[in-house]
DNA sequence: ACATTGCATTTTGTATTCAAAATTCAATAT
DNA sequence: ATATTGAATTTTGAATACAAAATGCAATGT
């Protein structure tokens, strides 16, 4: 394991991004409970700046806190990650609306490059490069609207989401082919300053990702078979 | 000042709710640093869960950290607090929504008995009691809404905006007869269960909030008049 | 009078310590 | 065999300790 020590301005800030990366990876499993002593020592610092991290982490509702019990990594039920995607159909769309108000000319150059790699083909089989540029979509759109909560709490949000692929992959990564077209739509509109649309498009193309979630519970239901860490309310 | 030890189950949570209503009622003012010593003790507590709650308010931008030199009660500009408040409309939108789809029939009732004191009067004189009222509107609505990641980074924007009323009281707190109105259509539109047009109203109903910011800095960049505690992007 | 330097003081960031609470686990009872 | 009790051990919550950094301040020089 890495150490820490000294390298780093502050050590909360940078325990915070190790500890985080690890529950995206998932070298730390949702439900499991956080070995204080150990983690903090395999980081090669104290507990006090791994609790600091920790209890940022909670915040951000990736952490639980248990009082006298413990650290938790947080398990998210079907019912929380629509919770979750509602709040991003939101505020995307609010950076979308934004981000067609105050976009400059290179930046629209900019965001209508990023999928031309892909636009053409039938069927994209680079699913790492695809979703790379997904990324970037989304970041590039907060970053334009520059609204410092705002991209705060999308990051938030993001990396939750993200987690969540990892768990459930079969059901919320989407084929490039369902979601190409809505991207260069989204784009379309920014770029020519249409904000009611740029913000109408957005949550449409969010309200996607929600209906596949809704799917997943109604089919579970149906089967009432329960994944690995996945419980509903 | 209120000795806090041993009375409560977690210092951290008991420190931090003291510490946000000093700022809230302005016994903390924006831009002063915090004494961390001299605070601790006036709580009675040592610098650990002090230092932990200001980490936890920094989260929600009520505190900033500046490394090495210490944590500063926030400062916002007119600017920052257009943001907040978009970001309030489409979550607020978003509640409201949700709330649409799942109030009971009791809520509903509650929901439209919370005005009804203020109803019919041409002009309402009791400020506090109406201002009791349209936050309990808020609170209600989020709370029907019941989505826990929605409340609680609507909890962290409602404060903002409390500690701006504070600020520019002339300028945001908005008189009954121009909001009861948005208040009574909005309890309609989720009473009769139509949640399209209860995001409609909601997110209006906010839309008349930030003109008036937006007003604000139009004033006062013609005047070119700055105040106190306000400074601009 | 004002700027600069260097020492003394204060404050910060982090580790360490320690009492109280929770957990484990073996011994005993049912 | 299973449940219960109660030490021994571990973990948590919070205070304290301490080195390193920042700040204040007085002495000196311009």
């Amino acid at each position: 394991m890495k150490n820490l020590g000294a390298q780093y301005e502050n050590l909360d800030q940078k325990v915070y991004q190790v500890v985080k990366q690890m529950i995206e990876d998932r070298t730390l499993l949702p439900g499991q409970k956080i070995p204080q002593e150990k983690l903090a020592k395999d980081l090669g610092v104290s507990r006090t700046p791994l609790i600091s991290a920790l209890k940022f982490l909670e915040h951000e509702k990736l952490i639980e806190v248990k009082p006298r019990r413990g650290f938790f990594v947080r398990l998210f039920t079907i019912n929380e990650m629509i919770g979750i995607f509602e709040i991003r159909e939101v505020l995307e769309g609010l950076a979308a609306r934004r981000a067609a108000q105050c976009i400059t000319d290179k930046e629209c150059r900019e965001l209508e490059g990023l999928f031309k790699n892909f636009k053409g083909y039938a069927n994209i089989t680079d699913m790492s490069g695809y979703s790379k540029a997904d990324r970037k979509f989304h970041t590039m759109i907060t970053g334009i609207a520059s609204r410092e909560f705002l991209a705060t709490m999308l990051q938030t949000f993001d990396i939750i989401s993200l987690a969540y692929q990892n768990v459930s992959s079969e059901g919320l990564i989407r084929h490039p082919n369902d979601t190409i077209e809505d991207h260069e739509k989204i784009i379309e509109a920014i770029c020519s300053r249409d904000s009611d649309q740029a913000e109408t498009l957005m949550r449409a193309h969010f309200k996607g990702a929600i209906d596949i979630l809704k799917e997943q519970i109604d089919e579970e239901s149906k089967q009432n078979h329960s994944k690995e860490v996945i419980n509903h309310d």
